[in-house]
Formats: structure tokens, sequence, C-alpha cells
DNA sequence: GCGGGTAGTCAAAAAAAATTGACCTATTGT
DNA sequence: ACAATAGGTCAATTTTTTTTGACTACCCGC
């Protein structure tokens, strides 16, 4: 059931909180990252649960996906500058943690 | 199950997204919130979901409860300073959403 | 043409979060 | 005394999220 949003801030919220979601927010700032390396580097995660939040983060502008033609044929996702807008609220929510 | 934290930024995102929380820290920067003021305000609610909101807002050191000993004997919830910390916070995820 | 790497999808099951309705206690207004 | 208001709790159910396991398809090296 599709809900309007009363609160602006809400929808990110949102999308932000989901598992995995901080994890590969934080990796994606040091460097683009591919599919099977943070299957590799997120310990406890699973191939579906990376996939659906790519797609999301993806879908919300914050990560946008390359497809890099070289060498090994494979595809990066790396921050937007949406998404770069983001890095200084996660400095601050690491703050008050 | 209980898992760590990898991501510092993580528990505070989770909490701040659970349903109702952001409309309920937006009413709270507004003034004090009592219980079924707060029903009556964010429609859609319930009692449940806001006693579960309520209380871990408060566990988590953003809101604290007063019980107000005059006229009609209540109870208010606040801001803690750790929760105003939060205010801009809000502001920028809202300026970019 | 086999094994390994990359990047996924799909359906089903399990786990977590949210909602419902009944119930409860204490205080207040009339 | 009675009803309303305030502030909840509890158990059961529903909905949403997350996990699991099986399966695809493409490319590369040998």
């Amino acid at each position: 059931m599709e809900e309007k949003e009363t609160c602006p801030a809400q929808r990110l919220l949102k999308i932000l909180s989901g598992k995995w979601k901080a994890e590969i927010f934080r990796l994606a700032v040091e460097s683009p990252l591919r599919f099977n390396n943070l299957l590799r580097q997120i310990q406890g995660s699973n191939k579906q649960s990376l996939a659906t939040a790519l797609k999301e983060l993806e879908e919300e502008g914050l990560l946008e996906k390359t497809t890099i033609k070289l060498k090994p044929l494979h595809i990066e996702y790396s921050l937007t500058e949406k998404g770069k807008a983001l890095i200084p609220v996660f400095r601050q929510l690491e703050g008050l943690s």
C-alpha cells in the first residue's frame, strides 16, 4: 500500500537505512564498487540483498552504474553528485554515535 | 539475531527510519509531544507503533520523557541535546529531497 | 569444452516491523 | 457516581524486509 510522504527526509532516511546500505555507502565513498567484490567484503551479506540495495541506491540517484568495457569487462557503481552530497550527513551521524 | 555494527551511522539511521519516526521528530522540534495528541496529529498511526517509536527514540537518548505534575497531570516528550543535534542532519536531508 | 570469474534473477522461506483490537490503570470533569 | 481523557500494554495477525538456494548468461584461459 503506497502512502504519501509527510516528511521529505523520510524517503531518503528509509532508503539509507535498509540493511547493508550504510556499509555499501561507506565503501562507495572510498572507491567505486563491484558486485562480487562487495559480496566478499561485506561478510554476512548475500547476492539478493546487495542487488536490491544497489538498485535502490541507484534508483534514488545516489549511485551510478557504469559498464567498464576494458580488461575484464565489468560493472562499477560509484557515487553521483547527489550521493556525494550525503557524505557530510553521514559524518554528522557518525559524530553523534 | 543480534549483529555487531560495522558502521556507526547505521544504528542511528535505523532508529530514525522506523515508521512515523521522522514525523515524530519533526513535531518534537516544534514543541514537546503528548501521546494522545500525537495519535490525533499523525493520521494513519496507531498507539502501539507510536509507543514503540517513542520508546526507541527515548532509549536512543533523542527524546526525554517528563511527567508534568500540574493541571491535567500528563507526560511530555521533548528533544534532548542529542536530539537537537540531529536537527541540522534533518535539514540537510530535506535539502536533498 | 571445462572450470572459474563476473553479474546477476527468481521463487520460496524466514525474520523483523507494523497494525489491530482488547484490555488496563489513574486522573479529571460534571 | 459515571464517563471521558490520558497514557499506555498485550497477543495475534498482517505486511514488509531479508535471506536462502537454485539457476542464467557472458567472457576468459587452457
